[in-house]
RNA sequence: GGCCCGCUAGCUCAAUUGGCAGAGCAAGGCACUCUUAAUGCCAAGGUUCGGGGUUCAAGUCCCUGGCGGGUCACCA
């Protein structure tokens, strides 16, 4: 008797035992509704359902006047309260949630009954009826048929604190989204974003590309890379760090403007701003330069921000933050002057800088050169610092093997990073396009590397060969699309604003 | 990788100095025809992350391993 009654239509017996001998407690007590439906002839995973209205759509016509008769609407039951032979019900779908009022006297003793034994939270019902008001004013399926879509064998989460572990969340992205609704709307938001973003340079004559995930050689970037193998080819592969040189190439070919939104993969830390996989939007003008970049950037923010939050004038954190352009435009030296007394182009070599750090008892970790050492400063003392949306430009040229040197002073380059509620959101540079630069570029890099800067660049002979066909003057852009987001919906996390990041070990 | 914090019922959380491991939600039974964190009563639910140790006695103290979170260092 207790086989026969595990057996069910469509799956051997055997499977069957298997599987319930793999549920708890509760999970079981729901399977034996399930056996007990299939006894009355019901499936409890219909292959089909009828919608006549999302519970949004039924909402706004509702309240816009409209007599919509009956409706048929399906979602997931997620609230229960029966006082009798009346039953209030919450059910949720993609767009919304209504609640649903079954009576006995309306679905007759028997179907009701059975709804209150085999139905529970979780489960996607069909429900049929018309709309009313309680006498609490809200609006409510009066149910006059009700069917079981699919069946939840799992409980869901706890319905009034939510799901709260964080690993849970992220392991069990599912059980986040379908218990905090604030989780799926954080998601509906980047949507917007990313949608947003490539409206903008679609419109403004940017194609988009797609370049090499696996690179015989990683470049673009200064970052260790991922290292795999293929066996065929019987060599190493990297995963893109950047797309910077493989796009750049196109702009040598006559693709004028091209971009492209792409994951991208960095074997280094991993913590609240930092993933090993992350999503990044990088841009190529031709015939442009940092300038045209930075309208880039304040357009592509202001539009941003309006499909995020409908606003430019954001919360983050405990900041206050107004994204109308323009920004401000600030050289690192006056930052660093600024805020440590600290005149990088008096302290122009790497012993003189790291002199005047130590006399003015100034924590900054050890260094191999002058713009590494600049570039600590900065991150120490003025980064934090930068709420407002501000363009940091001239950077030192030994962190910035792409960038063209400014003209008149060597030591730095034609490049800026956005700055925004103390964080970065953007890199770009007036592109370095002489080879022989280039190649010296990449030379030096090399020295570094044979210090052990183990992020420092390869040389990409390949690359340089390209540049020797000529490479129109350019602006270049690269903007964090994980972040931008983590800014737009006010996240501090980066785990959560990506729907399966990768956890800490 | 260093340091700090956490891991207890499906979920959210308690547990005093080391002294019988508890509550709410969910789920089970009963009552209730306008509830909305419904309510009342009854019953059930545990390898306290794993392993080892100290102790008459360990959720609690010690050692060790695992998994998370925060922070510092590096990178975006």
């Amino acid at each position: 008797m207790a086989q026969k009654c595990l057996l069910s239509p469509q799956s051997s017996a055997l499977v069957t035992m298997d599987f319930i001998d793999t549920l708890d407690d509760l999970e079981r007590e729901r399977f034996l509704k399930i056996q007990r439906l299939r006894e009355r002839g019901i499936d409890p995973y219909p292959p089909r359902s009828e919608r006549t209205h999302t519970i949004a759509q039924a909402r706004e016509l509702f309240e816009s006047g409209a007599d919509l008769g009956v409706v048929k609407l399906v979602g997931r039951m997620t609230a229960n309260r029966w006082t009798g032979k009346i039953t209030f019900a919450d059910m949720r779908d993609g767009t919304g949630r209504i609640q649903l009022f079954l009576r006995q006297d309306n679905l007759g003793a028997e179907t009701y009954k059975n709804f209150l034994k085999d139905y529970d939270l979780g489960d996607f019902v069909q429900a049929q009826g018309t709309l009313f008001k309680t006498k609490t004013g809200e609006l409510t399926v009066q149910v006059a048929e009700i069917k079981l879509l699919a069946k939840a064998v799992a409980p869901m989460p706890e319905k009034f604190h939510g799901l709260k572990d964080m690993e849970t969340r992220y392991r069990q992205r599912y059980l986040d989204l379908m218990t905090n609704e604030e989780v799926r709307e954080v998601f509906r938001a980047r949507q917007r974003v990313v949608t947003a973003m490539r409206a903008y340079l679609d419109r403004n004559g940017f194609i988009e590309v797609e370049t090499p995930v696996l690179q015989p050689l990683y470049g673009g970037a200064l970052a260790k890379p991922f290292v795999t193998f293929h066996n065929e080819l019987d060599r190493n592969l990297y995963l893109r760090i950047a797309d910077e040189l493989y796009l750049k190439r196109l702009l040598v070919g006559m693709f004028e403007r091209v971009y492209e939104i792409s994951k991208d993969f960095r074997n280094e830390g991993v913590d609240a701003t930092h993933l090993p996989e992350f999503t990044m939007m990088e841009c190529y003008q031709a015939f442009g330069d940092l300038s045209d970049m930075m309208r880039v950037v304040e357009d592509i923010m202001r539009e941003c921000a309006t499909a995020a939050r409908g606003t430019l004038q954001i919360a983050y954190g405990e900041h206050a933050v107004d994204l109308a352009p323009p920004f401000a435009r600030v050289a690192m030296r006056d930052a660093i002057l600024e805020r440590t007394g600290i005149d990088i182009y008096v302290d122009d070599s790497f012993d003189a800088l790291n002199a005047r750090i130590e006399e003015k008892n100034l924590r900054v970790e050890p260094q191999m050169n002058w713009g590494k050492l600049v570039e600590k400063l900065f991150a120490a003392y003025v980064e934090p610092t930068l709420i407002a949306p501000t363009f940091i430009i001239d950077f030192p040229t030994e962190i910035s093997p792409f960038a063209k040197k400014k003209p008149g002073d060597p030591r730095v380059t034609e490049r800026f990073e956005i700055y925004v509620a103390g964080g970065e959101y953007g890199n770009a540079f007036t592109e370095l396009n002489d080879p022989a630069d280039q190649w010296q570029r990449f030379v030096d890099q090399q020295s570094n590397r044979a210090r052990g800067d183990a992020e420092a660049q390869q040389m990409d002979d390949d690359y340089v060969h390209a540049l020797k066909h000529g490479m129109p003057p350019t602006g270049g852009l690269g903007m964090g699309v994980d972040r931008l987001t983590m800014l737009l919906t006010n996240q501090h996390s980066i785990r959560d604003v990506v729907l399966y990041p990768q956890l800490r070990n």
